[in-house]
DNA sequence: AACAGATAGACAAGCAACTTGTCCAACCGT
DNA sequence: ACGGTTGGACAAGTTGCTTGTCTATCTGTT
């Protein structure tokens, strides 16, 4: 049977995480729109996130997200849009922007954040909480010189 | 420390995924370009696999991947433009137009295969087999109940 | 046999999130 | 003072989806 010949246990755990990820990022962007915070999409939420850790001009959060300075430029007029950031000048450095988290984005964090930490409990009580954290030890050591990229963040 | 007080482990592990996901298929689709299969990407690889399992014209596609069909239509077409698959008339309802893996997409989905192998054995000698056995194990438990999509294998 | 509802697919247009290309202003090191 | 680098703006293009609309075909019912 051809079909189970090209069968690959690779392939087959690429989309097993892919469907975690969407797993959890759809019921928290369903429930964000609920709760007044229409339109956001996973790329919205991972680089505010991104900006609130650090990231805070076009051309880091594009390092940061393993974009174009000029696609994390873009996500954060969109953000800048939906009122979740603003840009001032950088004192120090005129060619700079420097992005800052608005009072709504970081409410957007919060309720993000509990979402995803709430998928992530029932998750826990799913399979034990220390396997969880098993489970996320193993990923964080398979991917760590990884950086996670918003091009990864596709709706 | 606001930065801090965003933290979320739940989208963490959001991240995590989804980095798993791309730390594959990232070196997956480079070494395929290698191989003489340029432009492939997520999305075509794991279509292809959808068709050869069963899912053979654009409307059952489109319910496997969870897009529309025309979506479906969309990426077959262009799978078809690459050689990978063709159409025909279904003998039995002049509706539907079946698709066929050709050899040279079977060839692509062996060698595709075998490198996600790859990337998945070098994971098993990394955190044990049976770690990533456990791994995926829960992972199918946690995602059991959806469908993987091509929209989550945008580029 | 006729008909209504459902399904498959084609086509067009639009959207989101990226890309490349180009340009200018500002900074830094020599 | 100058050359190289960096940050950002802008435009245009690409990819992979979406919605809307339409037609042909199939199926079940009467």
């Amino acid at each position: 049977m051809i079909g189970l010949m090209a069968r690959s246990s690779g392939a087959e755990l690429a989309l097993l995480l892919l469907g975690g990820f969407h797993t959890m990022v759809d019921e928290v962007t369903v429930e964000l729109a609920k709760r007044g915070h229409e339109g956001v999409r996973p790329v919205h939420e991972f680089a505010l996130r991104a900006v609130d850790a650090g990231a805070d001009t076009a051309s880091e959060l594009g390092r940061r997200l393993s974009v174009t300075k000029q696609a994390a430029a873009q996500t954060i007029a969109t953000l800048e849009a939906f009122g979740y950031v603003n840009r001032e000048p950088d004192p120090n450095d005129a060619r700079r922007k420097r992005v800052r988290v608005t009072p709504r984005g970081h409410e957007l964090m919060t309720i993000g954040g509990a979402l995803f930490d709430k998928v992530r409990s029932r998750w826990a009580a799913r399979i034990g909480p220390e396997q969880l954290e098993t489970l996320e030890t193993h990923l964080a050591q398979l991917t760590e010189r990884r950086s996670f990229t918003a091009e990864d963040l596709q709706d």
